[in-house]
DNA sequence: GTGAAAGCGCTAACAC
DNA sequence: GTGTTAGCGCTTTCAC
């Protein structure tokens, strides 16, 4: 590790060498030489000498010139979290495709951190920003809106700029018919009403979880008892609380059990892998959210997993394409899963 | 979503609509403003009026300007696994105290992706360069080091720049001792030999874990047999494929099981989970990484959690610090997590 | 085919 | 206390 004494060697530094002006090396450097029909030799020794010195760009210099940073922003709630942690995964890769170099920052749901990150993110003239999770889109979008950069929103929709969000209601309608189709196939004809928890009622995801559940078990089940709806919040210590009173009102499991989410998940895994195999006889668990430690676990769930490669390949569509109105909202339908 | 024909407010833009000049628009604006004493009302009006024309300051303008960009670059295998994630979370943290926006780009292990990676990051002029799991260290070293890039090694060290590691001998030697204590108390005085599954052995860090393990084994309860040690790599399969060819040899499980890392230990678990809980009553199982889902087990494990508030702190330290010696390796002991 | 020169938005001498 | 000016390294007309 040299210290910074190093000087960066410039196209100037280039061009002194091979006796070349600025200009030719640059053109020959940035690959836009068919346009200047550069001599193939005078080509070959730029790119020999830059090699042999050990050129490299400056992209500060270069975006400030073409007033494009070759920068892509994306901005998601927090790092460790399989879910994000999967969503920028696909980010990357769908950045790297268009020669960008992604920029992804974590705001922790903290509003402040969010405006904060994302006037960062304009000043640094990304090309565009992928938002996910967001606590405040709108005011994202303003912001941007100002400096004229595009955006979209993931996971959690906006109204002042096109969102991808995973079709919530078709995957709780699913989710729960399939989780009513292994309660018949265990020999369960007749389940009683099921359960839902985990998630708060006013959350947009949420929201549309309940009804696609509430629906679909009136489809199938007959109408859901009032207090069936026990979505207090993402806490796994709230979730496990519930469903161990749960546990305790009824003397048993519940027929059906819908978890809101991985994080309530947690809570309710910790109660449930203390009963016995056998408590899972006539009970199904179902979790809208998928995490990969669910293989692990002693009991069986179904779970819907968002295909992160749709949501963030159909963001980027939106991104690429001209014009994307505003108030587009495109669904993406989760799989399920069964373990 | 407006298209880009908004063009971005300069400093220009604020020292007209004020009457100022660009220099004192630039004082102001950019904090540097008390070397200069300005008037506290010329000073107001700028701001205010920056505000209110939307101003945001063009960072690859003001680090062409200053060269340094205010980015810093972390590279990491992957951002779907949990122990990168949490580094990337450790990351992003110190470098927002600092005041830096992170660039965090991973490259599946891939060394030209890797390569490609760290020249890209230093054509953006980031200050420094965290790297972690590279495939080859060195080879990011002697790139860093032409364009006088600080960067060190974390996770996986090298020779050419400053490590911060994981202990990984006192570690697998604390793992091995805690779990012939939990075997003790369990009733179990006088164990057989342990195993130990996962890695390769010609990696720096299997071999510091085989060694703690061996050591600690020599030391407490004898020499250990040959084939008892069997890396054979981190994929999942392969070290399922072991613990259950070893269930059938021995006719129940070891005394002892060593795992060297979570991604051979998911493997481990898929054949675990489908024993009986008595089976366990006379075998510990040791991890050496750590992963929340270890939580939702059915049976009792002892994982070593690498720390890795620690590993970035003692990272950023060394970049911190003006002149840090190529040989450094700083070893941080991991902690004993019991479920 | 190649060079000269202007300028992207900003900062930091250096004036006054 | 504030303005003028010269670049940072690059791209891109325009000239020859």
């Amino acid at each position: 590790m040299r210290s910074a004494e190093v000087r960066k060697k410039t196209i100037y530094d280039v061009a002194e060498a091979t006796g070349a002006s600025p200009s030719t090396v640059s053109a020959v450097l940035n690959g836009s030489w068919q346009t200047r029909r550069i001599k193939e030799d005078t080509a070959n020794a730029i790119l020999e000498m830059a090699k042999r010195i050990g050129y490299t760009a400056n992209l500060q210099a270069r975006g400030l010139r073409r007033s494009r940073s070759g920068l892509v922003g994306m901005i998601i709630p927090m790092h460790h979290n399989r879910y994000f942690g999967a969503l920028s995964h696909e980010f990357e890769q769908e950045a790297r495709k268009r020669k960008l170099c992604p920029v992804i920052v974590s705001t922790l749901r903290n509003p402040m951190e969010e405006q904060r990150t994302v006037e960062q993110l304009v000043s640094f003239n990304v090309e565009s920003i992928m938002v996910t999770g967001a606590t405040d889109p709108d005011n994202i979008s303003r912001i941007c809106s100002r400096a004229g950069i595009r955006h979209v929103n993931v996971d959690l929709p906006g109204t002042k700029a096109p969102s991808v969000i995973s079709d919530n209601y078709w995957g709780a309608a699913e989710l729960t018919e399939s989780m009513v189709r292994r309660l018949a196939s265990a020999g369960q004809k007749k389940p009683k009403p099921f359960y839902f928890i985990g998630g708060v009622p006013t959350d947009h995801n949420t929201k549309a979880r309940i009804a696609g559940f509430t629906d679909k078990h009136l489809e199938i089940l007959g109408p859901l008892p009032p207090l069936h709806i026990r979505a207090n919040g993402y806490d796994p210590d709230v979730a496990g609380g519930q469903i161990r009173e749960l546990h305790a009102e009824l003397g048993e499991l519940p027929h059906g059990l819908f978890v809101n989410s991985t994080i309530a998940f947690e809570g309710v895994v910790k109660f449930l892998k203390s009963l016995p195999r056998a408590a899972f006889d006539s009970c199904v668990v179902g979790c809208y959210d998928w995490d990969p430690f669910a293989e692990f676990l002693s009991f069986p769930v179904i779970m819907a997993r968002q295909k992160t490669e749709l949501l963030v390949a159909e963001a980027f569509r939106l991104l690429d394409s001209p014009q994307a109105n505003p108030d587009l909202l495109i669904e993406v339908k989760p799989e399920l899963i069964e373990y």
